[in-house]
RNA sequence: GCCCGGGUGGCGGAAUGGCAGACGCGGCUGACUCAAACUCAGCUGUCCGAAAGGGCGUGCGGGUUCGAAUCCCGCUCCGGGCACCA
């Protein structure tokens, strides 16, 4: 180890004064408090009712808060501080928002279940529940440590048996709710039930296969019209399938290049029967409500983005296979519409694929094959074949082949060829387009590249033809590119309706008329969101509680079955696989004894024979309703009651949704758990359960905590806090290494652990140098070496205390002078700021400026009480341990974390006289100094009265004054 | 390609229309010490100058304004997200 400054090491040394505060005393001091914060329960937040609301009478009557961390997962290798940059943010503010006079609930628990805590099981040989209690109880220990002020009692792991049981319930009320498109909200099934035996209302399409009268149907046969209509529901649907994993996994957990988010294995989509939860029931509500939440834009767009909407029409093509449907935003181009194409996986290609080429089929069109079928065989197989990354790296040349077969384009009879091409996708609209090559930069390409007709209905605007140097007239076969842009529509009439000289949204409107007139067609709204796939096939999951009868069909179990347990199993991995064709096996279905169960689920048929689901939840399940869970933790009868919902989370107005008050976390979550968290809260409250139609009304991003990593020559990285610095280059035992910067971790060798920052420092500096490094939303480098300042700050402020050679208390009973409390009462105002502003940095730099000041001032102690106490105060929300220790030595027997933050006076932040700039011809030249309340006559008068600047006006024409009392004087000269 | 952020000393950052660089790290100098460490004090944007003082300076170019890091337009570079979504 290179030589480092050590603090601990000093009392070795021994001549060091011995009520210094160093790392070892700020230990002590640490302990002492955490301690006593546990032994008073210091950090209970009372709830208005049930076991957890004692104490709630002397509170009632505050405002409240709820401050909110996205609660991590406990890995194995424990925290790096990196991590608690988010918590120490959340448990600053919390801290001074219940110093100035609020019920504050702040809490911390664990994500436990899902993929990487089961392959760390794996690893270490060890049951999950084994090494995921193991690893909650040493972050629990690192994350007190931190002195972070959480309330322990509403401390849930999504492990914990009593958790999932209400994950399941809530599962289940997903299960028992279907979608009401016309009062737009989910209502219980029961109630389609009723209205479907009253007959006022009929299945909902595609919901009822033979399409036998409800009445006719046999209960089998109810339960499946009424299954069709869940919002959680089985179906056979492409999805991603990922052998190296051994599970299937959501849209949103694979990535761009087609692999998984986690381990970056292949991912194969595949048709597969799967639990799905009909999120895009909500995609309307989930764009809409974004606009009340206080969110970044950034967020917003992202979620905005990946639910994808837009409008359009979907038209039908007649083709010799029936209609070919497609869907457009671009209506208004259908008259040039010169040829369709469908996804190699559309339903509809066999039965398009024509038996020989029609006559005079370009050679181009056939692949080389001999017939069409051979054609498109090759080309699909081909295809399927080409991953999603393939096609990415392959760029967007296009391909296809002609199916042989034309279709009709319904606005004007025309005969248009069709194509089979992977540039269409079978997942989003239909899986089969109109081609319009005019106005379409797809199209475009792939009718350049297959020799089609480009025929303009759009005519562009003179900049668009300028920019391409192109006439007005200039056929549309000879554009450089496509137009997309909007113009007046040219070419586009047929004997019923005409769209000549129409705009864009006009013509949209008419044609979209004329063909929902005609049956063609009519308009539609189209997502990209996909229903949320919630099928794992893992053994460390929330089990299913649905059990299959002798119909096949699902049935919730009963509420007295809750929980339904995980069994125990010995060998829990997943079949995982290289082959893409290998079939998931969930691990469940090995545990045969309970896989079948004979249960009476109460339906009065009595003890019937069952089938488990054997899948899992996946992980996001729990984090979709934990923030719930926090507020009625060891509430038996419900998972929440509605009177604690209420209060910490209800609307505060009749505009307002409701939800956490303060969220903070990383921006990685933007679509995945923060889109699922808010859809399982709408349909909760859609039934009733929450007051709240929003989970997180208030959300904010933490930065990173990012730092340098060092390569050797040969690529490898070494360890970052053995390496040095000389003469600007880096070297690791005396070789020279390269510097790269990036995330904290084990693989780039660069972390840094919070306990190891405590036993050198304290956790009083480390919270504040984390604070202190910049905004709480802004990424920053660790930089180990620049911890020491926040240590010597706190030496500095302990000193002002307490002396460091006897201990006593070093405050003096004196007055503060006039100077005195105008820094404190600046400061105050400053770092009150900084606290409501979550840019505790700048309360920091407020802090030290003060401290600063009465080191100078009083250099032989005798700090005034009456800012001494003041100073204590600003300092608890940051570093709360050795603030409460000063307090405490002040004579408070009570800890501080309920007193009233201090308060800037007005009177104190005015100075008796300024000091003004004067600016001549906007350059600063002298400066004046005058009464504060100085009006722009006598600040004008002062300036000119300045001997620089009468010197610099002299001989000079004066054109314009600009006086502005208390901000400057500048004199505008020729 | 599209959509978001963001460029200020050697480094993290402060200042959101009115004195650019608060506060901290690092660096330099000094005090204490036999010495060092710790601690404390001073200096530290850059250029010219012995100094006083002055020039320049917030990615680049333009604009608005008495006055711009801050507002507007164009460009550039960096980071993030999405990407054949019809």
């Amino acid at each position: 180890m290179p030589a480092m400054a050590d603090p601990t090491s000093n009392d070795a040394a021994s001549d060091l004064p011995v009520h210094r505060y160093d790392a070892a005393l700020a230990q002590v001091v640490e302990a002492r408090w955490q301690d006593r914060w546990d032994a008073e329960g210091t950090f209970h937040a009372p709830n208005p009712v049930g076991e957890l609301s004692t104490g709630f009478e002397a509170m009632a009557d505050r405002p409240k808060h709820y401050v909110l961390d996205m609660f991590p997962y406990p890995s194995g290798v424990g925290l790096h501080v990196g991590h608690p940059l988010g918590f120490i943010g959340t448990d600053v503010y919390a801290r001074y928002l219940r110093m100035t006079g609020h019920n504050v609930v702040h809490t911390m628990g664990y994500d436990a279940f899902g993929l990487p805590a089961e392959q760390f099981a794996l690893k270490t040989n060890t049951h999950p529940r084994v090494t995921t209690e193991a690893n909650v109880a040493n972050m629990r220990r690192q994350l007190r440590r931190l002195g972070l002020g959480h309330d322990p009692r509403r401390s849930v792991s999504t492990t914990d048996v009593d958790f999932y049981r209400w994950t399941q319930w809530i599962f289940l009320q997903i299960f028992g709710s279907w979608y009401d498109v016309d009062a737009d909200r989910a209502r219980p099934i029961a109630e389609l039930e009723a209205e479907l035996d009253a007959g006022t209302r009929q299945p909902a399409a595609g919901t009822n296969p033979n399409g036998t009268p409800w009445a006719d149907l046999d209960a089998s046969g109810r339960r499946a019209v009424l299954n069709g209509h869940r919002l959680a529901y089985l179906a056979e649907v492409p999805v991603n399938w990922c052998p190296g994993l051994g599970t299937v996994l959501a849209n949103e957990e694979v990535t761009a290049d087609g692999r998984s988010e986690r381990g970056n294995f292949p991912v194969y989509r595949r048709p597969m029967k799967q639990w799905m939860l009909r999120i895009t029931a909500y995609a309307d509500r989930l764009i809409q409500d974004l606009d009340g939440l206080d969110w970044s834009d950034a967020i917003k767009s992202q979620q905005r983005n990946w639910i994808g909407r837009s409008t359009g029409a979907q038209v039908r093509f007649g083709s010799p296979a029936g209609p070919i449907e497609v869907f457009t935003t671009r209506p208004d181009t259908l008259f040039g519409a010169t040829y369709v194409v469908v996804a190699p996986e559309h339903p509809l290609v066999g039965a398009l694929t024509a038996d020989a080429w029609p006559e005079g089929t370009p050679a181009s069109w056939t692949g080389g094959a001999r017939t069409p079928g051979e054609a498109v065989a090759a080309y699909a197989q081909a295809a399927s074949r080409r991953s999603e990354l393939d096609r990415q790296t392959e760029g967007k040349d296009k391909t296809g082949v002609f199916t042989g077969s034309h279709a009709t384009n319904p606005v004007d009879g025309s005969s248009v060829p069709v194509f089979v091409a992977d540039y269409v996708l079978m997942g989003y609209g239909t899986g089969a387009i109109m081609a319009v090559p005019a106005h379409d930069q797809r199209d475009f390409e792939f009718a350049r590249a297959f020799d089609l007709p480009v025929t303009a209905v759009v005519a562009p605007d003179p900049a668009w033809l300028a920019e391409h140097d192109l006439a007005a007239d200039a056929p549309a076969g000879t554009w450089p590119e496509a137009f997309g842009g909007s113009g007046a529509a040219t070419a586009s009439a047929n004997a019923e309706v005409s769209l000549d000289g129409l705009a864009l949204a006009e013509a949209k409107a008419t044609i979209t008329a004329w063909l929902e007139q005609q049956g063609a067609g009519e308009g539609k709204v189209q997502y990209k969101l996909r229903d949320w796939l919630f099928s794992r096939q893992r053994y460390w999951g929330e089990p299913f509680p649905i059990v299959f009868g002798a119909d096949g069909e699902p049935q919730a179990l009963p509420d007295d079955l809750l929980p339904l347990e995980l069994p125990p199993m010995e060998d829990f991995s997943p079949k995982t696989s290289d082959r893409e064709d290998s079939e998931p096996e969930p691990p469940l279905g090995r545990v045969t004894e309970w896989t079948t169960a004979t249960l009476d689920l109460g339906r009065g048929d009595g003890p019937q024979p069952y089938r488990r689901e054997v899948n899992t939840m996946p992980n996001w399940a729990g984090s979709c309703w934990y923030e719930l869970r926090y507020l009625d933790p060891t509430n038996r009868e419900a998972f929440v009651d509605p009177a604690n919902e209420a209060y910490w989370m209800g609307p505060t107005s009749a505009d307002d949704c409701g939800g956490v008050d303060l969220y903070v976390g990383g921006v990685e979550h933007a679509v995945l758990h923060l889109l699922y968290a808010r859809f399982w809260h709408k349909v909760l409250f859609d039934l009733g359960h929450v007051s709240s139609s929003e989970p997180f009304r208030r959300l904010f991003n933490q930065g990173m905590v990012q730092a340098f990593a060092y390569k050797d020559d040969r690529g490898f990285y070494v360890e970052a806090s053995e390496v040095v610095e000389q003469d600007g280059t880096y070297r690791f035992q005396g070789a020279e290494v390269t510097r790269e910067y990036g995330k904290m971790g084990k693989s780039l060798q660069n972390a840094v652990t919070p306990d190891e920052m405590c036993e050198r420092y304290g956790a009083d500096t480390l919270r504040l140098y984390e604070m202190f490094t910049g905004p709480l939303d802004q990424s920053r480098p660790w930089d180990t070496t620049a911890v020491v300042g926040m240590y010597r700050q706190l030496q500095r402020i302990w000193r002002l205390f307490v002396d460091e050679q006897s201990g006593e208390l070093r405050v003096g009973a004196g007055e503060p002078t006039d100077d005195d409390r105008r820094r404190l009462h600046r400061a105050t105002a400053a770092v009150r700021d900084g606290m409501e502003t979550l840019r505790f940095n700048t309360s920091i730099a407020r802090i030290t400026e003060l401290a600063n000041h009465l080191t100078a001032a009083y250099p032989d102690g005798g700090v005034p009480r009456a800012v001494a106490e003041p100073l204590a105060l600003l300092l608890a929300p940051l570093a709360p341990h050795v603030a409460e220790e000063l307090w405490s030595r002040l004579g408070h027997p009570a800890s501080l974390a309920y007193e009233d933050f201090p308060v800037a006076e007005a009177a104190w932040l005015v100075d008796d006289t300024v000091e003004l700039p004067v600016q001549v011809n906007g350059k600063v030249r002298s400066r004046i100094t005058v009464p504060a309340d100085a009006d722009r006559d006598a600040i004008e008068a002062a300036a000119r009265a300045d001997g620089k600047v009468a010197a610099l006006l002299d001989g000079a024409t004066v054109r314009k004054v600009v006086a502005v009392p208390g901000k400057l004087v500048n004199f505008v000269v020729a």
